[in-house]
RNA sequence: GAGGGCGUAGCUCAGUAGGUUAGAGCGACAGUUUGUGGCACUGUAGGCCGUGGGUUCGAGACCCAUCGUUCUCCCCA
């Protein structure tokens, strides 16, 4: 028997960290659901079919299939045969693989509300905490398996969608004390861009090359518009772009002067303005910072998009969304515009943790141990324990009878503040000795007393 | 998917150019102390040196593979 040991990229959670994790996917859940949103949770797997395709080539290939069972039932030899061919050659077949591990939130979602759109009343507004799974190579800030928090409003045009979900974004990461920049940009300022350089059918060119300007340099990202056929005339349009610096409200009016005209920049400029208007006065309004070199991956975003990105960390982006304006016409009912933001609590996790974010009260445990001295003495420590716990007092009574040594190493071990001894003095006398580890201190309670404390 | 670092006791790490029986600190356990912890002292236990193969008279050290981990690229949360 070899060691056991855990699949790449995954990992448990001891009582400290979960009870830290609780602590974001709590505030997150609270803030949601002050903003109206309800809770779905999808199954963890989904038909390949549904997933295959959503998310670029590259995420095709990040996706956790699951095998078939049976396949090595001899009357489908040749079936299972067939299928690994055409795995070999590159091809799905449900053959070999017909379901998978869920890659996001968004596409189970979409794929939730093309199922039951007849039955959901719209604008319809939901949140989902649950983890899903990629089959990426781990690093830092990265694993296989990681939680999302998304919420989506599906069935609704309106921008006050968009201010909501910016609120969200700033309420949450105040109350986790955490300073972010919340990068806003619009797919159509994108659109924009693409038509007035070369034409829309170059804007996914346009954007991956874009998008990796502060990774590589201008330099770098000229050489590639160069091999992708941007003229000389059209790249320093987009070096202009890309340049474009200064407080929100100039970086809009230095973009509208440079893509002057353009409609779809227009439109997108505007939307940009109506979601900082909203929150000018707020006071979080800060943290929102219009920055048009943001891209965002998955193409199916068609207006606003959002990312997060932590001040002072280490750390890729801890959340991101934006709108879509057909998402559910993958799964064949059309018409159905939504927006959605997303957490990544592990990286959130991982930021507080560096930062050392964590209010210390997160770790909650056990407030009282009862020694064990006996037989008699325990069953009494018993009977005020039903009446502390009644009280929603966590205490817990050392199982063994053992020496004190033990009992105060147990409390200290686990952070237990307060002991309460009961031995056969206490015990005719009808009260206890009650010592705080922290302080030293030790004073003699009356049973009846003891329900009335404050601990 | 491509490339690099690391893997020795529960934890943090030593282990020189391959050479007998693999070490330390912390922790754990026991005792000094059968109703008052943290300190101190004494003692004890604990290792297929990640796994599998190879080179060698001899491998924890060298080679290959594999798993895990970490970092970079790609992409992302």
């Amino acid at each position: 028997m070899s060691k056991p040991s855990l699949p790449q990229g995954t990992r448990d959670f001891n009582a400290a960290t979960v009870q830290k994790r609780q602590y974001i996917f709590q505030t997150i859940r609270t803030v949601f659901e002050l903003y109206g949103f309800q809770p779905l949770e999808t199954p963890a797997m989904e038909q390949l079919e549904t997933l295959m395709g959503k998310y670029g080539e590259e995420g095709d290939k990040l996706i956790f299939k699951i095998l078939n069972n049976g396949l090595d039932n001899p009357q489908k030899v040749t079936a299972t045969a067939e299928g690994f061919q055409k795995i070999l050659e590159g091809k799905n077949t449900t053959q070999i693989t017909e379901r998978a591990l869920r890659y996001d939130l968004t596409i189970p979602f979409a794929r939730y509300v093309a199922m039951h759109h007849g039955a959901l009343t719209f604008p319809f507004k939901r949140y989902q905490i649950q983890p899903v799974w990629r089959a990426d190579r781990p690093q830092k800030g990265r694993y296989r398996e990681f939680y999302q928090c998304d919420a989506d409003i599906v069935g609704s045009d309106s921008l006050l969608n968009e201010v909501e979900l910016t609120a969200i974004y700033l309420t949450v990461f105040k109350q986790l004390n955490l300073g972010v920049e919340v990068k806003l940009n619009n797919r159509k300022i994108l659109l924009g861009l693409a038509q007035v350089c070369g034409g829309e059918d170059k804007m996914i060119d346009l954007t991956i090359a874009i998008d990796k300007l502060d990774k590589i340099g201008w330099e770098k990202v000229a050489e590639e518009l160069d091999r992708k056929g941007f003229s000389a005339e059209q790249q320093k349009i987009i070096q202009s772009y890309l340049e474009i610096e200064g407080s929100n409200e100039s970086k809009l009016e230095q973009l509208s002067r440079l893509l002057n005209g353009n409609e779809s920049a227009v439109k997108g400029i505007e939307e940009i303005q109506y979601v900082l208007d909203y929150h000018a006065q707020s006071g979080l309004a800060k943290n929102l910072v219009a920055d048009f070199t943001l891209a965002r991956g998955l193409n199916y975003y068609t207006g606003l998009i959002f990312e997060v990105k932590a001040i002072d960390a280490q750390m890729g982006s801890i959340g991101g969304g934006g709108r879509y304006n057909d998402l559910t016409s993958l799964f064949g009912v059309p018409n159905v515009p939504g927006v959605g933001i997303s957490f990544g609590v592990d990286r959130i996790y991982d930021v507080l943790e560096e930062k050392n974010l964590f209010p210390a009260s997160v770790e909650q445990n056990t407030k009282i141990l009862f020694f064990n001295l006996g037989e008699a003495e325990a069953k009494e420590a018993y009977h005020l324990m039903e009446t502390l716990r009644a009280k929603k007092i966590a205490c817990e009574i050392y199982p063994d009878k053992s020496k004190f040594d033990k009992q105060f190493k147990y409390a200290e071990k686990k952070g237990i503040p307060n002991i309460i001894i009961i031995g056969s003095d206490e015990l005719s006398k009808k009260e206890c000795t009650l010592k705080n580890l922290t302080t030293g201190t030790q004073q003699i309670i009356p049973f009846d007393a003891l329900a009335t404390m404050e601990f």
